[in-house]
RNA sequence: CCCACAGUGCUCACUU
């Protein structure tokens, strides 16, 4: 045993983990058991490293020993699932140690339910708060509000006020994180007064509105046209000593476009570029957009271009957005060529630049473009999306290859894509 | 003791 614990520590300290845990399976197959803080210490490095899937195995591992995890790993772990996506898999970690007796703390199981609740499973959601305050969990304000957020976002206002009722009656104070995330729901379903009927409860409520809150109004009142009252509302924010930040901008100058408003946007946008304080990526992004709307996007690029000599640090949507305008000019060809020449942040491509190539060749009916910007999708391992899958569906409907619209429904059923 | 959980802007098809 002394043998393999010091053949397993050696390892760990040098980092490798593969190995290390091989050693402790082995271990436990020979009968032998590693002591707990080293297999913590092994989970610890793996979460850091930010795999997942050996993180759950050296877990399983733990749990044959008998061994329960510290919650902060735990909750990395879930945590870490959720986020990408796999709340299923968060979930049977959870309940698997449900069944051994353990008690998770809030950082790990909060993070489940939000993750239903991102999904628009808030209803599953509830029914799993349900089960765990059966069983005595403790709760915190971050609970309700993973509720309320999915209620919300599902657009099922009356259970969401009911949780926020019942946070109340529980004893938790919503705070303003929480009402700006209804108020943006609310805004964003185009109910806007009621929208603002929350800042009234909030006023009520003696919690105070922060920048954040005051920048999801300032958009929704610009999106609609509502400018007086926007303004007034900066004039509430000024007496009140907010200052308007780089959000404030691009949320005003966004609604503005989406009004129609352009003359006043492209007012305002120039003010903020010529006064030049420090550079947005987003409001920088609005001013691309703009040129390339007016067919100039070859234009848009080279600025780009000579803006990153001075600095600037473009991001994938400004990618995007130049890719669109090449596409709006009928430049498909090309802009795929784009692809290879752009210098793309983090994980490359996303499914809006594929979208943006496909939809435009899609219109186009060339199936040579199609052909190529899905084998690059699959090498770069980004999948078919609704809107990917509609204008396919779209494209072969108007050829007449009705066989592939019917392929791509069933892709769409077993992968669990939404039609729209 | 610390650490780990929620809210805001810019880009894609359809719809209009």
């Amino acid at each position: 045993a002394s043998t393999f614990n010091t053949l397993f520590n050696g390892l760990l300290r040098l980092g490798n983990l593969g190995d290390a845990f091989h050693i402790a399976k082995e271990m436990y197959s020979n009968g032998f058991i590693p002591s707990y803080s080293s297999l913590m210490s092994l989970l610890r490095k793996s979460l850091n490293s930010g795999n997942l899937e050996d993180s759950f195995y050296i877990l399983e591992l733990m749990l044959r020993f008998d061994y329960f995890p510290e919650e902060h790993s735990l909750s990395l772990l879930v945590a870490g699932f959720c986020r990408a996506g796999r709340v299923h898999e968060a979930y049977f970690v959870l309940s698997v140690l449900l069944g051994k007796g353990f008690s998770p703390s809030v950082y790990s199981y909060n993070p489940i339910l939000l993750g239903l609740c991102r999904s628009c499973r808030s209803s599953i959601s509830l029914a799993v708060f349900g089960s765990f305050w059966k069983r005595g969990l403790y709760i915190n304000e971050h609970t309700y509000a993973a509720l309320i957020y999915g209620f919300c976002r599902e657009r099922l206002y009356e259970e969401a006020y009911r949780v926020l009722d019942q946070m109340q009656v529980d004893g938790f104070r919503p705070n303003v994180v929480l009402y700006t995330t209804i108020i943006k729901f609310l805004c964003e379903d185009g109910k806007i007064e009621e929208s603002l009927g929350v800042l009234n409860v909030m006023a009520a409520e003696a919690c105070e509105p922060d920048l954040v809150t005051y920048n999801v109004i300032l958009r929704a009142l610009c999106c609609c046209d509502r400018i007086l009252e926007a303004s007034e509302f900066i004039r509430i924010m000024d007496e009140k000593g907010f200052s308007p930040d780089k959000f404030t901008y691009s949320a005003l100058i966004g609604g503005l476009l989406k009004a129609g408003r352009v003359g006043h946007a492209n007012e305002l946008l120039l003010d903020i570029l010529t006064r030049g304080c420090d550079m947005d990526v987003a409001i920088c992004n609005i001013y691309f957009h703009g040129l390339c709307r007016e067919y100039r996007s070859r234009e848009a690029f080279s600025l780009v271009k000579d803006m990153m000599e001075k600095g600037f640090a473009p991001s994938n949507v400004t990618y995007n957005t130049i890719l669109n305008g090449f596409c709006k000019e009928q430049n498909v060809e090309e802009a795929l060529e784009l692809f290879d020449c752009f210098e793309w942040v983090g994980s490359g491509p996303d499914s809006v630049s594929f979208n943006t190539v496909l939809s435009a060749a899609c219109k186009q009916g060339n199936s040579s473009i199609i052909r190529r910007v899905l084998y690059r999708m699959e090498f770069e391992g980004v999948k078919l999306n609704a809107v990917a899958c509609t204008s396919l569906v779209q494209h072969f409907c108007l050829v007449g290859r009705f066989s592939e619209c019917f392929k791509l429904l069933d892709l769409m059923i077993s992968d669990g894509i939404t039609p729209t």
